[in-house]
DNA sequence: TTGCTCCAAGAGGCCGCGGT
DNA sequence: ACCGCGGCCTCTTGGAGCAA
């Protein structure tokens, strides 16, 4: 599943096509903090191709994050991803917005998806099944949490990008690139041409700087 | 062909040293 | 005290080799 059509294109496109990047911050989709997830996801379920596409712009990046944290794995979370907008696109007809946010809704699916994946891999390796157990449950919370709790998620996010942007700009980019592009360290030294040990230091130093500012 | 084991390479976290 | 830098340690991953 790729797009072209650049930059954030979401409901009332003027309303975001303005927002500036971060500064130095990598070329990712510029999410909207005004965008209408609830309209998007209705127009999906009522057919309309262009509004998933407008859902993938404005979450893909962040979806792609949060999945590949579960997973921890790339090229598992690029599939999982994939079957993740297939089940949104799917599946919108059952979104039902008197049980939650359509942001929440949508990010149940990738997660709950990213969890059966992770699951299915540990099943790899004769989990007990007492094991396998815990993780439903904790499929089942992840699902609870994110429709139920959106709006604290969103809270969190807001706090996340206050702190990102009391760092130095290129500390900002380090963490962006680590945890958002997924790049390593050595990949982010030469991208910022910075020493290794000093973007070692810069990624652990900001991680304890972003723990106190949320704290 | 499949499954298992071993090993080398790479990645990330932690820590210490030296400079400012 | 803080920061830049690099080394060390641990864990993960991928490939090679071998046996069933």
């Amino acid at each position: 599943m790729a797009w072209h059509d650049p930059g954030c294109t979401a409901f009332g496109p003027a309303a975001c096509a303005a927002k500036p990047h971060l500064p130095g911050a990598p070329n990712l989709p510029v999410p909207c903090e005004d965008f209408n997830y609830e309209a998007a996801l209705l127009a999906c379920a009522a057919g309309e191709r262009a509004a998933l596409q407008r859902l993938y712009e404005q979450e893909a990046a962040r979806l792609l994050a949060v999945v590949r944290r579960i997973v921890r794995d790339g090229a598992l979370a690029e599939d999982v991803l994939h079957d993740a907008w297939v089940n949104i696109w799917t599946r919108a007809t059952s979104f039902d917005p008197a049980r939650g946010s359509a942001r929440g809704w949508i990010y149940s699916v990738a997660r709950n998806l990213a969890l059966n994946a992770r699951r299915d891999d540990l099943r790899e390796a004769d989990l007990p099944q007492e094991t396998l157990q815990v993780l439903d449950d904790q499929a089942s919370l992840a699902a609870w949490d994110a429709v139920n709790r959106a709006g604290a998620w969103a809270d969190s996010a807001g706090r996340v990008g206050h702190c990102l942007s009391e760092l130095e700009p290129v500390r900002r980019d380090c963490i962006l690139y680590a945890y958002v592009d997924g790049l390593t360290q050595k990949e982010i030294a030469a991208r910022v041409s910075a020493p290794l040990g000093t973007v070692k230091a810069w990624i652990q130093r900001s991680l304890v700087a972003l723990r106190a500012c949320m704290s």
